[in-house]
DNA sequence: TGTAAATTATGACCAACAGTCAATTATTGA
DNA sequence: TCAATAATTGACTGTTGGTCATAATTTACA
């Protein structure tokens, strides 16, 4: 059955070119600007068509938000790959994942914007909102490994849980990046306006300090000197 | 001209019945649920009145938020005058938002819509996106003025840089709110579903982990050797 | 007190847009 | 060739944010 097969294959195709359409649509104005008719119209395809492969506006937002998950997990297992130690596997992570924001930031922002409604209700139903949440968890588990492989090369203190860190590491470091990337796109939108600090190095700095205190006591001085607290458990 | 005054005082408190009348109906269901009419029904107004005092729907929504950051400032300002050492203002403060979150979902709700929405453009032109800007400029301020006070009674280490830590723990603490709220109000929306830890005190634990990286090297032991690195200035 | 002017409020109305569906066209299988 | 199935269309609908001419109320003042 070949021909079951090209149908799949075309459909999937047809999928993709109106996702296409959509960024090219969104990426150069707004969501809440950008409409299905213009959409369907840089798709070349009618507006019910649009209807056929997204079950909402919402619904392809979040296929654009997918797109975005999909780039940054294969950059994550990509850094997993490399070898290093735990402690630095995080730190890259880190900066991969602000080199992410810094280089796709429609993606980021879809993602804001995405989260932003998943407080509400409506999205859950989505196939696509499974897709997203199976990506962050792609996402987390990979810091978790790096976590684990620094208990294991004695790069992290012993006394970190490393499915709690994770979720820190994740979450603080998003809102970092959210806050730079609004002072970085529209100055005037500045979450912090007149706070006179120069916002390039930030995130830099915060990786840094935040991964500076998982490093177990410094053995250079072969005393244990810094006084950790440990995380409590679950 | 006492009559001006009425008219000011009464122009006030009608805002005010609005924002009440707004709140009751979008907390009790979403905004993108509610609409205007609603609203007005609920205020015992027409809808030509209530765009008598907000220019657009987004408008009364930034008056939500903008009544949330109000509650956050004044808590945060009650907490600088507990007259505790820096760090422990710094945590303090961290607890403080973290209450708030708990206490006002609602409201911590909104500023995340909002936030989402300065991604665009729109909110920039209104007055009350001003005030609500005003109000984090003030936030902030509080911290980093926790900081100074923790430079100077040699709570916090000296190479910090108040302005930028300030950021850095509004953002972060911001970020991992985020992540707690997802999870706490609605299970299923769970930013980090099947990772299974508590989220209970994961906030608490990130306040912790994070500030003990901002204490000066442990002085009980004689000895400086938490190799601290230096914050590298605008 | 009476009335013109100014202020405040109303709700019918409009335009925009997400989403639908009966009708149409294209493709498949025999 | 043609019936059955699948894919596509775009006119249509319902909802809703926002407007504006009109009306009601209040103020200023003779």
């Amino acid at each position: 059955m070949g021909i079951a097969e090209r149908k799949e294959r075309e459909k999937e195709e047809r999928r993709n070119m109106i996702i296409d359409a959509a960024e090219r649509v969104i990426f150069s104005n707004r969501i809440d600007t950008s409409t299905m008719d213009q959409i369907a119209e840089e798709a070349e395809l009618s507006k019910g068509t649009l209807y056929l492969y997204f079950k909402s506006k919402t619904d392809l937002y979040l296929a654009i938000q997918d797109r975005g998950m999909s780039i940054l997990a294969d950059k994550l297992a990509r850094v997993l790959g490399e070898k290093k130690k735990g402690i630095e596997l995080l730190k890259r992570f880190g900066e991969v994942y602000f080199d992410y924001a810094n280089q796709f930031p429609n993606y980021f922002n879809a993602e804001m914007f995405c989260r932003s409604h998943e407080f509400m209700e409506e999205t859950t139903a989505s196939e696509l909102f499974q897709s997203t949440r199976d990506k962050r968890i792609e996402i987390v588990s990979f810091i978790i490994r790096g976590i684990q492989i620094g208990l294991q090369d004695g790069s992290i203190r012993k006394d970190i849980q490393p499915e709690e860190l994770s979720l820190m590491l994740y979450a603080s470091l998003n809102g970092m990046i959210q806050a730079y990337m609004l002072r970085k796109q529209v100055e005037k939108h500045d979450l912090f306006p007149e706070i006179r600090v120069s916002i390039d190095h930030i995130v830099q700095d915060f990786i840094r300090i935040l991964l500076d205190g998982l490093k177990p006591e410094n053995v250079t001085n072969g005393q244990n000197v810094h006084e950790t607290q440990a995380i409590s458990r679950a």
